[in-house]
RNA sequence: GGGAGCAUAGCUCAGCUGGGAGAGCAUCUGCCUUACAAGCAGGGGGUCACAGGUUCGAGCCCUGUUGUUCCCACCA
């Protein structure tokens, strides 16, 4: 039995209990199913430290709509999800609060700071996972993983291995960029960028022989206690005498050699450098090339070291203030200069990296970046939008080796062993090795892996990788990545290289750029300014379809888009229309199946071939990733043409209980109804499912439905036509009482003068309902009089309403003559086009023909027109 | 320094391969028309940043200019 709707929609009370009954019924749940084409997306697996943002909330959004559709279009569809274990951001947060303890990792060791991690995992990790679920997103949570679950921890381990043995992975001693406050390396993607206000001192380094100074300049005067050189060009003139001497070292006393280097710019201040090897990359990659000693001169966290006593302890800020105050003093500071430059600083606490000469592993890029450029070029693998392309080519042609190993605890511990008495090394699977030269039990190397080396194999390692299983068969390569363009360089690149190297395959075929959510006011959100909207707020109070419309409208690939109440309230307000329009279909309803009935009416017909057209067009949208468009374009019919037009035209009939075409008109609002909710079902997924119930169905639910196919669906172009100069007509007539002001309410009788009197009489009636006619006479002749009647013209039809008190002759004739010149113009320039030779020649036939059609609709107009101001002149 | 995006109605933005400028919100007018005032009907409002070019035809393609945002880059 059917059940009522409810006066208003409550997405509070049926979201979860409907969310509850797809979970019961297993729609979420994919196996490799040879009987149908499979369609995989894996989730970008958010941060178990994480909450739920307004990023995440579009991410997953589009993901949902993408797999929702898919698994109704006939695929067998794999939404994977699963969570990132996050190294650097979670060891901070779990370090910060232990810091609240009193408590530091090296007071509690390595072993019980990881039970704490994992500890944390399990309290935090759950949280993300039911906000994914709040937003309806349909994964299939029985495939969940984690980054460090046991299969993907193997299959990191498995690549690390096989990159050693390919001797793609090596151990050197690299100047990195280091994190003091982080206190662990991280690679060059995970620096970011920023103009800082600084500045020059510019300082004189005397030569040891007394014969005068150099003059340079630095923007990192603390740095000077690591100098071992000064550089300058070999082509400078102006030192060419001074190469090989030395000079002496400000405050230090240390004698260095002046060195001539083509790194060093001739124009560019003073044309002479002074050359930092442990603190600078450049100046690292001079001092190799002079054989210079590189000298470290800061602890981890950024303090001085203690063979400088004078600065010793002193944090890098404090000791830069320290030695320019003993430089000036000295007289060695020449002059202060302001200067801005760039600052690299840490991505994840934002700490100013300092260049860092430190062991660490790293993986040589050069030859597996070469497939995964070719994979892109060759359009195997597709961005879109496509000018994506040239940041990820950017970053891949000119891509340096990864640094991987990070000094932190939590994450991947790198598979390398030492042995502390013959100083051998081994890289094994093996957890204990003994050294194979001395038989000595060995150290694990303490380090653990960058957490992007997890997530770049992902794709392949949540569907069992290294074992061959038949996930790994069916879903592997993997539809479509669903992400935002700042992360195309930490992951995608990783992943499209992993998986070619691994797979031998492309590890998707599309990758679905999004933007940035961003504020009203159209600023980043972020937690400092506090402008960040919490998706779970909006959820609670507008609910989960709503802001899903919301983020899924208007979004275009790769742009940013802004957020604000307007947009939810939209969404409410579509969800609220669809709600109201099912209540009065399933109010008027009396039949039990949304079977089409045997008789048609033009305007069932009409309805239906619009439809056709909408669930085309939509269809083509989602495949070509349109989503926005499409999300409009349902928006559109529901609203313009189902809902203004179609419900209205069923009005007349569903009064009469009794007859047949009640009966037919409710099959055609329930069947289409029905059609309308499958097309919007990816977008908003619970109002859908709430209202699909409730309507006669077959089936569970309507997520498994299947997706309205066009071409199984007729057309009729010439009820559409026919319907069109009906709507025409009223909009006409609704216009002109507008304009004259005539309330609703006072009804008048309406003459219609037209040729096609057929379609006119069939919609006669709907004058009545839809633009305030009291009685309505169709006709082929104009009636002998005409006097004090309002003149209404169409391009089919001519419609008098005689409304004498309200017309004046004179202002409704000068009114018809402007609509005439209006009428006359259009043909004008019309028949202009035509009089082209060049446009007749070469624009395309339809195009042509459309011009000349205009003509005769417009003729048609204006010959009605002009007979109009005839009978009002007499 | 290199690269990219954006510039369309008062605001926020669509506009797919070139063929008569659209939506939402705001605004104005009239409506409680028995699904919906979170609504209905109607209206006003745009030299599509600027200047050239290609084309029968340009919001769309090309060149340049201006403004703006972002990414990348080792000039100390």
């Amino acid at each position: 039995m059917r059940q009522e709707l409810p006066k208003t929609y409550d997405p509070r009370s049926t979201e979860d209990r409907i969310y509850q009954k797809w979970i019961d019924g297993g729609y979420f749940h994919a196996e490799p199913n040879p009987a149908k084409p499979p369609f995989c997306i894996v989730i970008p697996p958010p941060n178990i430290t994480g909450q739920l943002h307004m990023g995440h909330a579009l991410d997953n959004t589009l993901q949902d709509i993408l797999i929702r559709y898919k698994r109704m279009h006939g695929f067998e569809t794999l939404w994977l999800p699963g969570t990132d274990h996050a190294s650097i951001a979670t060891e901070a947060k779990i370090v910060e609060a232990m810091r609240a303890e009193g408590v530091t990792k090296d007071d509690i060791g390595r072993e019980a700071f990881l039970e704490r991690a994992w500890k944390w995992k399990e309290q935090y990790g759950g949280r993300i996972i039911s906000q994914l679920k709040k937003m309806g997103s349909s994964c299939d949570w029985d495939r969940e993983r984690f980054t460090m679950d046991e299969g993907c921890s193997r299959a990191v381990k498995e690549v690390f291995l096989r990159l050693y043995e390919k001797g793609l992975i090596y151990r050197g001693e690299r100047i990195i960029n280091w994190c003091p406050h982080c206190l662990t390396s991280i690679s060059d993607a995970e620096v970011e960028y920023e103009d800082q206000a600084g500045h020059f001192w510019h300082i004189r380094y005397p030569f040891a022989d007394g014969s005068g100074y150099i003059e340079l300049a630095t923007t990192r005067p603390e740095t000077l206690l690591g100098d071992t050189a000064v550089a300058v060009n070999p082509d400078d003139a102006r030192y060419a005498g001074v190469i090989g001497k030395k000079l002496i070292l400000p405050l230090v006393g240390r004698e260095i050699p002046v060195v001539a280097d083509d790194y060093v710019e001739k124009d560019f201040g003073t044309g002479a450098v002074k050359i930092t090897p442990a603190h600078d990359p450049n100046d690292f990659e001079v001092g190799k090339r002079h054989n210079l000693e590189v000298i470290n001169v800061m602890t981890p966290d950024a303090h001085i070291v203690e063979d400088y006593p004078a600065y010793a302890g002193m944090d890098r800020f404090e000791a830069r203030k320290a030695i320019v105050r003993d430089l000036e003093a000295g007289g060695y500071l020449i002059k202060i200069e302001d200067y801005s430059h760039n600052v690299g600083t840490c991505y994840r606490c934002g700490t100013t990296v300092e260049p860092r000469v430190s062991l660490q592993w790293f993986v040589a890029m050069e030859e597996l970046a070469k497939p995964a450029i070719e994979a892109v070029r060759t359009g195997d693998i597709r961005f879109i939008p496509e000018r994506f392309d040239k940041n990820y080519f950017h970053w891949m042609e000119n891509i340096r080796d990864w640094c991987i190993s990070r000094q932190l605890w939590w994450g991947h511990r790198i598979p390398a062993f030492f042995c502390d008495d013959c100083d051998e090394m081994v890289v094994t699977g093996e957890t204990a090795p003994v050294c194979p030269k001395c038989g000595k039990e060995m150290r694990q190397d303490p380090d653990t892996l960058d957490t992007w080396f997890s997530s770049a194999l992902w794709p392949f390692s949540t569907l069992g990788w290294p074992d061959k299983t038949p996930e790994l068969d069916y879903f592997y390569p993997t539809d479509t990545l669903v992400t935002g363009y700042d992360i195309i360089t930490f992951w995608v690149s990783r992943m499209i290289f992993s998986g070619l190297e691994w797979m031998g395959e492309r590890p998707f075929k599309n990758v679905l750029i999004h933007g940035l959510v961003r504020d009203a006011q159209g600023r980043k959100m972020s937690k400092s300014l506090g402008n960040g909207i919490d998706p779970l707020e909006i959820i609670d109070k507008y609910g989960a379809d709503s802001l899903r419309f919301a983020l899924a409208t208007g979004n275009s690939p790769g742009n940013d888009m802004r957020f604000s109440d307007e947009k939810i309230e939209a969404g409410r307000n579509f969800a609220n229309k669809l709600w109201n329009a099912s209540r009065f279909v399933l109010m008027n309803l009396t039949v039990e199946d949304d079977r089409l009935p045997e008789t048609l009416l033009a305007e069932d017909k009409w309805i239906l071939s619009r439809f056709r057209t909408v669930a085309a067009e939509v269809t083509e949208n989602l495949d070509r990733y349109e989503i926005g468009i499409a999300a409009a374009k349902v928006y559109d019919f529901l609203w313009d043409e189902f809902c203004d037009w179609y419900i209205e035209f069923t009005k007349g009939r569903l009064a009469d209980k009794e007859s047949e075409g009640c009966e037919n008109a409710q099959r055609v609002l329930v069947h289409v109804l029905c059609g309308t909710l499958k097309l919007l079902h990816p977008f908003m997924p619970f109002i859908t499912e709430e209202i699909w119930q409730a309507l006669p169905h077959e089936g569970e639910s309507i997520m498994i439905c299947e997706w309205p196919d066009a071409a199984k669906m007729p057309a009729y172009p010439e009820e559409e036509a026919a319907i069109a100069k009906i709507m025409a007509a009223i909009r006409a007539v609704r216009n002109r009482r507008a304009e004259m002001n005539v309330p609703p309410s006072r009804k008048a009788a309406l003459t219609i003068v037209c040729d096609d009197r057929d379609a006119f009489a069939a919609g006669a009636a709907f004058f009545e309902k839809m633009a305030s006619a009291s009685a309505v006479t169709v006709t082929g002749e104009m009636p002998a009089d005409t006097d004090g009647m309002v003149s209404v013209i169409t391009h089919d039809a001519r419609l008098l309403i005689p409304m004498a008190e309200l017309v004046d002759t004179e202002k409704e004739i000068a009114r018809l003559e402007k609509e005439l010149a209006n009428a006359e113009n259009e043909i004008r320039k019309a028949e202009a086009k035509l009089a082209n030779a060049g446009f007749v020649a070469k624009a395309p036939a339809a195009v042509v023909e459309g011009e000349k059609a205009k003509i005769a609709k417009f003729g048609e107009t204006v010959a009605r027109i002009r007979e109009t101001i005839a009978g009002l002149k007499k």
